[in-house]
DNA sequence: CACAATGTGTGCGCTAACGCACATAAGTCT
DNA sequence: AGACTTATGTGCGTTAGCGCACACATTGTG
């Protein structure tokens, strides 16, 4: 099914020899998808990048392939939380097609690589047709809400090391490579935690030999290892999220 | 614009001369109203009432009046955490409206009051058309998932008696009444900390005079004094809830 | 190569909240 | 009245995470 090369191996990366698409806009109908196409454009979405602040008017919505976007409730200078992730199993912009064109929260770049770009009128003009598009964005809504809402009892109660395993399990099924750019600090935002606190953390799991970095780039070396660390939140929102599509 | 008697002022209760009604469909053009009204129930909702657990297919959708249902993420069965609240703005059961047929968390009825009940079935057809409802609908959804999203920072970085602030004032604007029953314990549930947590919050808040409470009886003295206790979450969510409708 | 910029490790005192164990108080039942 | 149930208060040792300060290590740059 995959096709790996030497170095991919050397990395532990999962090739696709299918690349990773918008799963949202493959399960559309033929006929649909061609109709959209036009209306789409693949950008490049770059880590950090900020797509969307609070207050915003929303331009365009974003399907992502390979990339990922953070969703990120900001409560002061130095408290960030990320309440979502959107991957290629959704897309951000969300508001837009709920009929709202200012964004609430923050759309964060949180990993490089491509979505697919449509322009907030052309969604707009989706939304009000009873489609396909309409139909899977439904329920991508809810899919959506599920994963926030047990990611807010998650980072309540579960402690650091258990979310942040979760945190990178979730960045590597979307998108799709064990080793990825990442710093410390980055990801003290994305947990609401301090970057002391990601340090401690993420040093136990190395220690652990689950995964190993050094000054921004990170490897995951053991899936199963993390997935034995993280708590089982990562199981029930992996489940929900896949649930909706087919 | 408000009537009061003398036992009203005495328990510092705002009455409502027009009673508190669901406010999703009170905002829907006179006619698509009526459309609605033969598929509605009033029904009354007790505390501790459970509408929907995790998994339940959803039979009916519930529009409160002046009844709140409270949406529950449980971890464990000590550790629950209340994620969003659902009054007279809102509506419980969104899944059926996304085309999803099972909730994905428990829904708990908090404040007892009236709420209009619509079979799923009916809902369903509603969502098929894309009429006034259907745009409400869309708009609250994004409305709950801010709610949810700001929650979630907030239950990240507040400390509780500020989180207690702001839960007794979202309570209060959607019963409309001062006074209402609730236990410590299930405070605790709601804002997914110790019993004993709420109760050393609660007792500064009384020693502030701003509230009073005995066994199961809470009532709310100085909503000023709460406001300025609680975070500015509690203002941040109100402005949100109140945008969409109209 | 020196130097700056950036990323990471670590120690220390502090605090909010936890878990547990009781004590007290206020209603309810017989 | 007495016993029981339920709600609330309180103390005590523990802990995860905070804020701060600083050391150290790696990489890019003039």
């Amino acid at each position: 099914m995959h096709t790996r090369n030497l170095q991919d191996v050397f990395l532990n990366r999962t090739t696709h020899s299918v690349p990773i698409v918008n799963r949202l806009l493959a399960g559309l109908p033929k006929n649909e998808y061609r109709r959209l196409l036009p209306k789409l454009k693949t950008v490049n979405l770059v880590l950090g990048e900020n797509l969307y602040n609070p207050g915003d008017v929303i331009k365009y919505v974003y399907f992502p392939n390979d990339s990922i976007i953070s969703l990120i409730s900001k409560l002061s200078e130095t408290s960030w939380l990320e309440v979502g992730m959107v991957g290629n199993e959704g897309m951000a912009g969300l508001a837009v097609f709920m009929g709202v064109n200012s964004s609430s929260i923050r759309a964060l770049v949180q990993g490089s690589g491509t979505a697919m770009r449509m322009s907030s009128t052309a969604m707009r003009t989706e939304a009000s047709r009873t489609g396909s598009l309409h139909r899977i964005l439904h329920r991508y809504s809810h899919s959506l809400l599920t994963q926030v809402s047990q990611s807010s009892a998650c980072n309540r109660f579960h402690l650091v090391d258990a979310r942040l395993a979760r945190w990178l399990l979730m960045s590597n099924d979307r998108l799709g490579v064990m080793e990825f750019p990442l710093t410390q600090e980055f990801l003290s935002h994305m947990l609401g935690v301090r970057r002391e606190g990601v340090s401690k953390a993420a040093g136990a799991l190395q220690a652990a030999k689950l995964i190993r970095y050094s000054r921004g780039m990170i490897t995951l070396l053991n899936r199963r290892g993390l997935e034995a660390k993280s708590c089982q939140c990562y199981g029930i929102i992996k489940a929900e999220t896949d649930a909706y599509l087919n």
